[in-house]
DNA sequence: ACCTGAACACCGTTCAAGT
DNA sequence: ACCTGAACACCGTTCAAGT
């Protein structure tokens, strides 16, 4: 709050690019918190941890971010940013190059479970996090869609992508939780009438469906299939 | 609000069938922590604001409910509880019943939009939450599948609207924040590079595409189709 | 059986102050 | 410019105690 006189004289670089003094960094902090994630989870994450982790009293990370939803805004970031899809490959099949895009999302994704309730419905704001969304798109396109019907192809595909998994993440959860102890599907069973519940019972009776990773292929397929039958205008093959 | 020493004689019933003296009951705390949820969202409801809300001691929950955990998965059971699929009717074609359920889940969910990070892979576990479960394989297995293709697809369609109502939540909750400003589409096609970005700038330029509401509706159809065509093995027409 | 009060071990955030 | 310390207004939860 001093009146601050600027420049007691050229005594420091007048013009340097880049202060280059900080000690912490946004960055740092960044890999911080994925560190304390990968640990511990994301619920587990707070600002006077941080600190801990950075070696630092924890009020300094908020001359870097204004508050801890910023924080984790950057943190989504780095996830949505993590999706590569460089390596489609414009020679296959539609279909494969949308499911492999699927599932390359699928793992982002899958690699910090513990954020995917605060990822719940977001897209992603930045030019990292956007290029996958081109691809996606750009594929629809190059299938015969038009641009509209493409994006709302891509946000579909991704809508489904994240209930998906974060029903999978989910039910991981579950059955680690229930441990030992006779699996969730039998238990029920044996509560559910078979009047009530004539096809439910039917499906527990097996016990064991498909997997996670099974069904979100199925999934993923089904919903390929549909988008493309119902949005690609007849036409050639070229 | 005076005492009110109810009824002196008999001293108490020896053997009435329910205590029936609460004065704060599970159901009473529920319907208050759902007021809450409903003046303020999730993320205002605290065990100490709870206790406010019913004019007693925060610690009282404790008694009810053994954690805060506990009594979120009881909030987001009456959620699910109220998704009623016993409308259905089974005289229609296959992929209107379908599209009927998938709306009725998505406005069960739009009801509660804070809860729905809470929610993110939950599956209902209990006879209420379940029984549209069973209604929605039922009408898989109609059409024409077994029991387990019915079972996934029902969860895949689950999956969708729960990804694509989190999606729908949010977007609207970062319009409401953006406000006047410009819609954060035409702020991304001024800092897009159309030679990175050649289809996203395209769809950003219409400024406006489809509602959320019409997003679904596509997204829900188009799922549906591939669901039936891919799994509902060829037979005649009855 | 049902509820209370005090206490414990945490939170996120503000702000004046240090260098 | 970057970091610190103390303080504020909260949290969820435990537990001995009241009725």
């Amino acid at each position: 709050m001093t009146p601050r006189k600027k420049t007691a004289q050229t005594a420091k670089p007048p013009k340097s690019v880049k202060p280059a003094k900080p000690g912490l960094t946004r960055d740092s902090i960044i890999a911080a918190a994925m560190a304390i994630i990968d640990r511990d989870g994301y619920e587990e994450l707070s600002m006077r941890k941080l600190g801990k982790e950075l070696g630092v009293n924890p009020m300094s990370i908020y001359y870097h971010f204004p508050n801890k939803v910023a924080l984790t805004d950057a943190l989504i970031e780095v996830v949505m940013s993590s999706i590569d899809l460089s390596l489609d490959d414009p020679g296959r099949a539609t279909e494969e190059r949308l499911l492999n895009a699927a599932y390359i999302y699928r793992n982002a994704l899958l690699a910090y479970p513990t954020l995917i309730p605060a990822m719940a419905g977001r897209a992603p704001r930045t030019i990292p996090g956007l290029r996958p969304v081109e691809v996606l798109i750009s594929i629809f396109v190059e299938s015969g869609m038009t641009v509209d019907d493409a994006f709302t192809s891509m946000s579909v595909l991704a809508s489904f992508v994240r209930g998906a998994v974060a029903r999978e993440v989910y039910t991981e959860l579950e059955l680690q939780n229930a441990g030992q102890q006779e699996s969730f599907a039998t238990a029920l069973a044996g509560i559910l009438s078979p009047v009530e519940f004539p096809n439910l019972v039917k499906v527990d009776a097996r016990c064991e469906y498909l997997g996670s990773e099974a069904m979100f292929d199925r999934g993923a397929r089904a919903l390929i299939r549909g988008l493309l039958e119902t949005y690609v205008s007849e036409k050639e093959e070229d």
